[in-house]
DNA sequence: CGGAAGATTGAGAGTTCTCAATGCCTGTGG
DNA sequence: CCACAGGCATTGAGAACTCTCAATCTTCCG
C-alpha cells in the first residue's frame, strides 16, 4: 500500500520519482508520542515542521476559563505546520490523541525541498485543503444542530481517511473519547453521548472500541448534508486517491 | 496614508522598492461592485485572483435548507483567493456586503509575481494569518456564548482594520445588517439585536449608522477574551502596522 | 477486589430559536 | 409636502435545544 503521506501529496497531481526520493529523505527523524502529549504549545517558537505518520493528533486552543476548542484533527499524511516557521510563535497548540509517530523535519531542510516546483505545488495544495476544512468546520459549528454536526464530522474523517487508504468500506478507527469529540464540536460530552445513541438507534452507525462503522455512507451523508467537494479529492491514475465522491 | 494593501503586506517585513512597484502594477484592472453581488460563486473556476481595495465582502456557503454561513470577512488589503487557481472549482462563494472596489489580477500575472521571494513570503504570511483567523472563528463559534461571540468579532475586525489604517481609535465602519452578523456568528438576527442591546446597555459599544464605536477597547477585550496574538500584527519601523496588541 | 476513566441516563435550568407584532427610517410617487 | 412601501431593528412570549448537576453503569487494569 502507498503510504498515507504520498497518497495525500499525490492529490495535487502525480509526483515525479526524484521528488519522491527527496521527500522520503525527510523522514529521517521520526519520534513516537503517547496519547495526550503536547507536540507544540501555544507560544512556542517551533524550529521543526511536523508530519503525521501514524495516529491522531489535534490543533487546539485553551480559553481562559479552561475550556478547550479543537480546531482540527491531524491524521497520517497531514503536515502540522508546513510553514509556521514564518511566525514568531505558535498561536495554538498541537497535542496527540492516540499513540503517534511523527516525523520532525528541520526548518532548513524544509526550505530546501520547497524549491522543487512539484513539491511546492503539493504543499500549497495541502494547505489549501486544510483551509477548506477549516471553513467547513465553521459551517458545521455555525449552522448544524448537534446531531448533524457529529454526523458531518464522521463523514469528513471517513472521507479523509479513505483518501489515504485508512478506511476501507464505511469503517475506520476513531481514537477519541466523547469528551474530545465534544471539544471539537462545541458540545458537552453528555450531549455527544445522547446524539451517538440517536445515531445508533436510527441505524446510521456504531461507535464501539474506538471504531466507527457507518451502516450506509450515502444515507448518512444525505442526512447530515455532507458534500465532499471541499476536500478536493481527485482521482489520479495509479494513486491511492481512488476513494471519492460517492459512498463507500 | 499608506494604502491598506501595502500596510497589510508589510506585516511580513518591509517590502523592497522594486517589489512594491511590481505589486502596484497589479492594480490595473479594478472593478466596482454594488452591495450584495457575488464576485465568485461556488462551482466557478476562477481565472483571476481578487484583491480587496475598498469596502467589505465575505466568503460564504449556502446549506441545502437555504441557510447561509459566512466564514470570513474580507476588508481592504485582503486577497480573496491568492492561490485558489490550483483548484478545479471554488468550494464556496464570495459576495460583496458594501460598495466595493476590487482588483482583478490575471492568473499568469500572479504566477509571475510570486517568483519574487519577498512577495512570495508576504503572500505566505497573509495566507497564514487567514488560517489563524479561521481557527479563531471556530473557537468563537464553539466555545463562546452569543454575547462574547459578537464582542469578539467586533474586537477582531477592529484590530484588523486598525492594522491597515481604517480604524483610528475605537471606531470603524461596519457595513453589515444584523442578519449578516447572524450569518457570520451562527445566530439569528433577533438574537443579535438583543445582544447588541446588552452591549449598549453595558456601555461597551454602540452600533449606529453602520458605525461601531467601542467605549473602552481594553475592557471589551478583557470581557470577551480577545487576544490579538493570532493576527500576528507586528511593528515594523516605518510601516502603518503600528496599531498593536494593547487597546486603541 | 478496588479504583479510575469513560459512557449512560434522568431531571431541571438556561440559552437561543421561532413566530408574531410593532416601530423606525428612507426613498418614491402623488 | 405628505402618504406609503420596503427593509431593517426591536420587543414579547412560548418552544426547542443544549447545558449542568448528579447518579449509575461499564470497562479496564493493577
Amino acid at each position: 500500500m502507498m503510504s498515507p503521506f504520498f497518497a495525500k501529496l499525490n492529490s495535487a497531481g502525480e509526483m515525479p520519482e526524484d521528488d519522491r526520493a527527496l521527500l522520503e529523505a525527510l523522514l529521517g527523524d521520526v519520534r513516537s508520542f503517547a496519547p495526550r502529549r503536547d507536540v507544540i504549545r501555544e507560544g512556542d517558537r517551533p524550529d521543526h515542521v511536523h508530519l503525521m505518520l501514524e495516529g491522531w493528533s489535534c490543533r487546539y486552543k485553551i480559553l481562559n476559563e479552561g475550556t478547550r476548542q479543537i480546531t482540527a484533527f491531524l491524521v497520517p499524511g497531514d503536515f502540522c505546520d508546513t510553514h509556521i516557521t514564518l511566525f514568531d510563535e505558535m498561536d495554538h497548540s498541537i497535542g496527540t490523541l492516540s499513540d503517534c509517530r511523527i516525523a520532525f523535519i528541520a526548518r532548513d531542510k524544509m526550505a530546501e525541498i520547497i524549491e522543487r516546483p512539484h513539491i511546492a505545488r503539493a504543499l500549497w495544495w495541502a494547505s489549501l485543503v486544510d483551509e477548506a476544512v477549516l471553513r467547513a468546520w465553521i459551517v458545521n459549528l455555525g449552522r448544524r444542530d448537534a446531531f448533524e454536526r457529529i454526523g458531518h464530522l464522521i463523514c469528513e474523517m471517513h472521507a479523509r481517511l479513505r483518501n489515504v487508504g485508512l478506511a476501507p468500506e464505511g469503517a475506520f478507527e476513531l481514537p477519541l473519547t466523547q469528551e474530545e469529540l465534544g471539544d471539537a464540536l462545541g458540545l458537552t460530552p453528555i450531549h455527544i453521548s445522547r446524539m451517538l445513541k440517536r445515531l445508533r438507534d436510527e441505524k446510521l452507525l456504531t461507535f464501539k472500541n474506538q471504531r466507527i462503522v457507518i451502516a450506509d455512507v450515502a444515507r448518512l451523508r444525505e442526512l447530515v448534508g455532507f458534500d465532499p467537494n471541499y476536500l478536493h479529492l481527485k482521482q489520479h491514475k495509479g494513486s491511492a486517491a481512488k476513494a471519492e465522491g460517492e459512498g463507500a
